[in-house]
DNA sequence: GAAATAGTGTCTTTGAGACACTATATG
DNA sequence: CATATAGTGTCTCAAAGACACTATTTC
């Protein structure tokens, strides 16, 4: 009556983890075993399961526990990418999350976890990918570095204690820009999101002071944009 | 083998059409036909059409044009919103889109379009809207509020020849607050957005300038938020 | 002490807020 | 003329940028 064509496009989840190491800004890729692009890095994702997944982000969050053994801090909606093209198999809708970890190493050899490994962001166009997964995560990135110029979203890449030293250098990682250690100190008070913990910690110089998020707090988005 | 249940939960889009008369902020809402929730207020949307539309984002502008007969000049991906208990037949996944367009009256009697009309967005609480489509135009409201802040947005209310007093008041309507002549003023011209034509308009005092978007730009996005 | 990193003091710069003032329209 | 809306001039204010200076730490 519509014209309602009864064919349903082909439903996926696939995430864009990022983490950082050593100052430099990481994607998490999984090698696909199945055919289409067979062998081909890709985006952890997969079918969601409406037994188990009480939505989109749950499914989202148990692809990427099943196929790289971790557990992102953060997980925000990105996108749907969907088309015809896209993927040979026909019609498909994709909806990408993108997520941040503090680093960990991917344990690729237990036999669970997919192969997997983490790319940094700069050699990601000498790889060839599956599907559109160069344009997610160059969308997921753009997203990021605007989130991390108004918002505190980058603690995320850390672990529970941190120095502010450590934090600017995450945000430098991914706004791909240095910024003033002033300016991320007056954020930090300003935001009121974490307290000093009672200890220090070397770091070449001067000890740093530790700080960990308070519980239950909101992260703080600024009405200012930061390194721009 | 992975434990993926091929059961695929139902896709459909649905729209938040926002737009603005005589300063107040409206949601187009369509009467639903079918069941469930039949004769409930809802948003315009339904399944894709794998045949007609390249994507989701032709699918959804289809769906406006087909309920509503109207053609935003913004459409963007809002959300998904997904789960088991959101629609009474079962799993299903939405993909919401918000849009604009400057205020037209619905033809509602038009043969080929569904019952529709305008509702102000502060009336919506006294209503029951079928599904979860009440928390959709809040977080759609909210994003468009947002955006409000930071960037040129709301010109897609308005018709292609304005003022700066109907941009203003627009912008108004959509965060609710009041804000300065002067900063709208500054904004119109650090954006380099727009040109102004030969006329000026009448207004009840002094005649006001009328300004358009120059072809093919982009929509500024500023650093700071204003009225925040 | 030299070098490195942590943290502060403070001046500059940018852009929004406030608001008075001018300009031009109508009755 | 009074009143209404358009548009400008300019001071204040908030928060980021720049950058020198102090504070600790290791070697």
């Amino acid at each position: 009556m519509t014209g309602q064509n009864f064919i349903q496009p082909l439903f996926t989840v696939d995430n864009v983890l990022f983490s950082i190491e050593n100052n430099i800004l990481n994607v998490l890729l999984v090698r696909r075993a199945a055919t289409p692009f067979s062998g081909s890095w890709s985006l952890p994702g997969g079918f969601i399961d409406v037994a188990l997944d009480a939505n989109v982000q749950t499914a989202a969050m148990r692809k990427l526990q099943q196929k790289t053994g971790l557990t992102p801090g953060y997980l925000e909606q990105l996108e749907v990418f969907s088309g015809k093209e896209r993927d040979p198999r026909g019609y498909s809708v994709s909806l990408a999350f993108y997520a941040l970890v503090p680093f960990t190493t991917v344990a690729s050899n237990i036999a669970s976890v997919s192969q997997a490994r983490w790319w940094p962001v700069s050699q990601l166009a000498q790889l060839t990918l599956a599907f559109d997964h160069q344009e997610i995560i160059a969308k997921a990135h753009h997203r990021l570095q605007q989130k991390a110029l108004y918002s505190m979203l980058p603690v995320f890449c850390l672990p529970t204690e941190f120095t502010v030293g450590q934090l600017k250098g995450v945000i430098e990682a991914i706004i791909g820009k240095e910024i003033q250690r002033k300016s991320l100190m007056r954020r930090i008070e300003a935001s009121d999101m974490f307290t000093p913990t009672e200890q220090k910690v070397a770091s070449g110089g001067r000890q740093a002071q530790l700080y960990q998020l308070k519980p239950g707090v909101d992260i703080t988005h600024f009405n200012r944009n930061m390194g721009a």
